[in-house]
This record gives structure tokens, C-alpha cells and sequence, in this order.
DNA sequence: TTGTATGCGTTATCAT
DNA sequence: ATGATAACGCATACAA
């Protein structure tokens, strides 16, 4: 039952020429008679031939395949930097292969290295594993590229947004609206960004004193966002600075069930502008992260790489303000919410 | 600096065997002898040596890669088929390649066949192309699963959600808080599930004279909802069933902006599940749908293929009713939010 | 322009 | 238990 797939052999039998000959023509080499390729080309499409992609893979040395990990195909922005860096290299002819380490941080290594044997190049999107295994890593899968992470001194190109001065544009504008109780949900210890988040808060808070600049763990899912309600209220803060969007998603879902008015009392910012934050209720302030981009972007120097084409310096794309309806004036009571007493948590 | 990839040979000249021994010790054949093995074991890590996965997928014949092709990496539904085939697959040992079709019908059959060509099997979630077309596809890609999608006589293993039960539940629940005039944002005109559920509620409709159950193109996506408001608001009825929670969570988003109350002026209801819903404003009132746990069986079944195991009859999810806010019993008014005047669009 | 012969790295068959 | 050798299916250097 398992219909046969015809090989070069085959065709080049029924055509009466040689393998080599039927090679040639498969791979559009103009170095032969118009009139035998045309009737090789029939013989081909009559059994329905096409060149093994495992024989040629073996024979070439390249797969046209590209691995590409990630800490969970369940967060959006890993989702959409996959699906832009698939779209690029479906259209280049590559396929691309997942390798999800589920936020576990310990199988990254062994998913990277075992997927790159599979595949010609890797890309390596926000991987949570320690310095000196990323360097590991990255000595030996080359070629490849990072995505939110700094490559070490390996000189592998990297690609990152600048959550730095991300997350400082927010603050600012949060500043700006007047909120001088600011707190931050970090996101998961391991994560890159989330400490460049943390470094440029603290020179915010540096810039100005009169902002009180405090943070709680929190997490980068929808539910670490809705369990955080208590501290928050706690904290006594009119603004929240949200890990991502799923943060701030859930911390609104769970704000408006309580019965707290975004922004009135309370100012909700997220991060990435996943495509859901516009229609939250209210619809949300973020920063708007070029997710697909990002994974076009990764797609095209992992392109230039496996051509040979000189590399390129590392790219930062800086996330853009979305100022929406979650943002909003600081309260006049200050101290936050906190001074309400019955709505205090406990 | 492209770092050399040793060879089966170079680790057997350096031990002092023959490469079939290497071979063997690498796949733990226990015909060799202990004291070798580990000799064998020994040069081959400090070579840093592994087998390499093309040149065994050409000597065996299988990759241990399946291809999983998807009408849109953007849908939140695939994202999860995906990411629960991808885990079961893992942890059997085998990866995922993806292809993403980005809702261009006309591709997928070619994405399908020339991701077969580099895979051990495939499964072909929602896809949307013809039937004669997906018969051929079917015919020449064996081992293949089918979600959402009949295998048309194929004997193609099949595993899909229960669409028209659950759009019936879903309609009964409304009606069951007193709802007679229903609307239906329906989906793509491609989609399989789409047209089942379509014949489900005409069944419904059937069934209920006194209710009035309308349907309105609208599409897939959230914009597609956010869009439908003027639809939804002329159509005089006080419930709407969304194609999907994406669709029916852009109709709340603009619902709240609007200033219609839900579900007091009107319910919403949405279909999957997915992990927002339960966020929404208000809660999302759904049909869920275990999409992960379609990809892991998804992957089950062709992992039974894959093995040479007996097929197993074709297996349906039954979505389960998950009753939130956004629903709730009818307005009195009769004839829903046109009577209202000053609410009727335009 | 076409064919022959060889290599890609591994596994499997068949000797020994 | 181990080794020589032939596949696996294709591309290419070289010869003709």
C-alpha cells in the first residue's frame, strides 16, 4: 500500500538517458540538448518523480532547513516571530523546524544542538540557558543567530529589541501622566529582557527622585497577571508597568472583575502590542514590539550567513509607544489605592 | 571556521575498528563486546561525534520528522495543534517541520506534497483546498492524519472537533436563556468546520420554530469581529454566535466601546477557548475546544502509522459548553437593539 | 552535450 | 563478536 517513490534511477531507465543526465535536468542546468530534457521532464512528471530531499541533503551538505528554538510556542511574541521567520524562509525555499523547550531552561542546549543536525543553521530566540552554555552552544551550531540575547563575544550575528529603552519610553510616559508610584511585574528571572528591563528602571528611578519606582515578581502568562491583583492593590502605586501584554491582560481581567476602573484608578501597561491588546477592555497601552519582523529579520541574516555574505552588524529594533486607554492620568489621592482602606487586599 | 563535523569513519580509524562497529555501539546493539563498546564510546565523545541525522534518514529511509500543514501560524487555534503535536512528537523523539499556507488554499497542496518529500509523514490541519484536490494530496502523501477535515473515502486516519454538536449546544444554551432571534458570524467560506456548523444550526432552526437564527459573513479573525458591529447591531437580534473566540472577542472589544452593554443588551458568545477568553470583558461565554490535545493525538495517530499499528476509527472532541458572562438571558424588549433607535447603525 | 565513476555518512547483509 | 561491502538516492568531477 505504501505507494513507491521513483527514484533518479528509474527515470533516467525509462528515458533512456543517465542518471547524471536526468540530474542535470532536474536542477535546470542548461548544459543539455532542449529536446532530451523535454522528454525527460515528461518521464519525470509521468511518474510523478521529484529528487529525494534526504539524498540530497546528504549528497549537497545543506537541508534547506533551519531549526528555530524557543522557550514556549505557547507566548505569542515566540508565535509570531516564528511565523514571520517561516514566511520569509518558505518564500527563500527553507523550511523551518520548532524546537520548543517548554521554559525549561536545563533542555535548551541538547534541543539546539540536536536540531541543528537536522537542519543547516539555527536560530535561537530568547534562550534562557546560562552564559557559559549559550557560548557552548553557539561555538558549536553555527551558523546562527540570536534573537534577545547578547551572543557572548562569538561575533553570531544577534537581533534584539531594545526593551531597555522600551520599557524607559513607558516609564516616562507613565511620568508624564503625572504617576509618581510606579511597579513593575517582572517577568521570569532567566529572561534577558526582563533584566535589561530592570537595569533601565533602575536609571529611571535614578533620573527622578521623585518617583517611587518599586517591583514584584511576577511572571510572562496571562494567570501570573490575574493572581497579581493583591499585589498590586498592596503596593499602593497608581501606574503598573506589566511584564508583557499577557501580564497585563490578565491583571485587567481580574481589575475589572474587582471592580477597579482602568485608568481612573488604576494605569495598566503592557509590552510586545500582541494583536490582542487593542481590543482589551480597556484597550491597552504597550509597546509595540515588531514581533514578525523580528523573525523575518533573524530569517534574513541566517540567509545571509548560509550565502557567505559578509555579516552585518547586530540590529535593534526599538519598540514603539502605543498610547491607548489603559493609560490615564495619576489619580490626585496620593498613595494609590491603598488609602480606599476596603480596598485593600486581605 | 566552519567547524569540521567528524564522521562515522574518523572515529572508527581512531578506535581501531571498523565503522560498522561504531554503528553498532552507537545504536546500542548489544552484540559487541563491552570493553570495545566503551572504547568506542570514548573516542566518540572526546571527537565530539554523532551520527548525522541525513545521512540516516537516508540509510533507513525514515527522518523521524513529520510535516504539519496549517491554513495560518496567526490563529491561535493552530498555534496550539502545533505546539501539542510538537511536544507528543518530542518526546517520542521526532521533530515537526511547519508549513504554513497563510490562508492561500491554492498553495497548500504543493506545501503538502513538497513537505512530504522531506518528512516520514504529515498531518494536514483544516485544510482548506477542494476535495478532488485534497483526494490526490491524500493519495500521494501516505501516512497522513486529517484534523478537521474528512478524509474523503481516503481511510486517512481523521480526528476532529464535533463542530456541529457544539454549535448546538451553543445555540441551545442561548435559547435556553430565552433568546429567539440568534445571529451567526460565520466563518471563511473554505472552512470545513464552518459549513458544519452552518447545516448544525439550520438543523437548530429546524428544530425551534419560534426562534429566528440569521447568518452573517464575517470571517476568522478579531478584525473581522471588530468590524461587525453595524452587522450586528442592524440585524435586531440580542445574541450572537461568533465563528471563533478571535472573532467574537474584536465584537466585544468594539461592543464596549460602542457602549452596548453585554450581556445585558446583547450576548456574545465565541468558540475554542482559547486562553483569553476567560479574560475578556466580560468573561467570554464559549465552546472549548482541547486544541492541544488535538495536536497530541493528531501526532498518536500518525505515530501508529509510523509504526505499522492498526488504524483506529476516527476519533471526534466533543467541545464542552464553558458558560461565562458575556451570556445571559434575552432583553424583553423583543426585536433586540434596533428598536432602540438612536443604536441602529448608520 | 552526455555518460561513467565516485562520494556524501550511515546502516545492514553477509562473511569470518 | 567483528569486519568488508553493498546499498540508500542524488550530485558532480572527469572522461569521452
Amino acid at each position: 500500500m505504501s505507494s513507491r517513490v521513483p527514484t533518479i534511477a528509474e527515470v533516467a531507465r525509462e528515458a533512456g538517458v543517465s542518471r547524471a543526465t536526468v540530474s542535470r535536468v532536474m536542477n535546470g542546468r542548461s548544459t543539455v540538448d532542449p529536446d532530451l530534457a523535454s522528454r525527460v521532464r515528461e518521464v519525470a512528471a509521468g511518474l510523478n518523480y521529484s529528487p529525494s530531499r534526504v539524498a540530497r541533503g546528504l549528497s549537497l551538505g545543506r537541508t534547506q532547513t533551519v531549526g528555530l528554538l524557543v522557550p514556549d510556542l505557547g507566548n505569542p511574541m515566540f508565535q509570531q516571530v516564528l511565523r514571520g521567520a517561516n514566511q520569509a524562509a518558505t518564500r527563500a525555499g527553507y523550511r523551518i523546524l520548532v524546537a520548543d523547550s517548554i521554559e525549561e531552561p536545563h533542555r535548551e542546549a541538547e534541543l539546539a544542538i540536536e536540531a541543528r543536525r537536522r537542519c543547516d543553521a539555527l536560530i535561537l530566540c530568547s534562550p534562557r540557558m546560562p552564559e557559559d552554555e549559550l557560548a557552548q552552544v553557539l561555538a558549536s551550531t553555527h551558523p546562527v543567530v540570536l534573537v534577545n540575547r547578547e551572543p557572548q563575544g562569538t561575533g553570531a550575528p544577534a537581533l534584539s529589541v531594545d526593551y531597555a529603552a522600551g520599557i524607559r519610553d513607558l516609564a516616562e510616559h507613565l511620568i508624564g501622566l503625572g504617576h509618581e508610584r510606579l511597579l513593575y511585574l517582572a517577568g521570569p528571572a532567566s529572561s534577558a529582557s526582563n533584566a535589561a528591563r530592570v537595569r533601565s528602571l533602575d536609571a529611571v528611578a535614578a533620573q527622578y527622585p521623585h518617583v517611587c519606582l518599586t517591583r514584584a515578581d511576577c511572571g510572562s502568562m496571562i494567570d501570573d497577571g490575574y493572581r497579581a491583583l493583591d499585589v498590586v492593590l498592596g503596593s499602593g502605586t497608581t501606574a503598573v508597568l506589566a511584564f508583557n501584554d499577557l501580564v497585563a491582560f490578565g491583571l485587567l481581567g481580574k481589575l475589572n472583575e474587582a471592580g477597579v476602573r482602568v485608568p481612573e484608578d488604576l494605569s495598566v501597561a503592557g509590552f510586545d502590542d500582541i494583536a490582542f491588546a487593542k481590543y482589551a477592555t480597556p484597550s491597552l497601552t504597550t509597546m509595540s514590539v515588531p514581533q514578525m519582523d523580528l523573525g523575518r529579520h533573524a530569517w534574513e541574516r541566517l540567509h545571509q550567513l548560509l550565502e557567505g555574505e559578509p555579516e552585518s552588524p547586530s540590529l535593534h529594533l526599538r519598540p514603539r509607544l502605543v498610547a491607548r486607554s489603559s493609560t490615564g492620568p495619576a489619580a490626585r489621592r496620593p498613595g494609590g489605592l491603598t488609602t480606599d482602606g476596603d480596598r485593600t487586599p486581605r
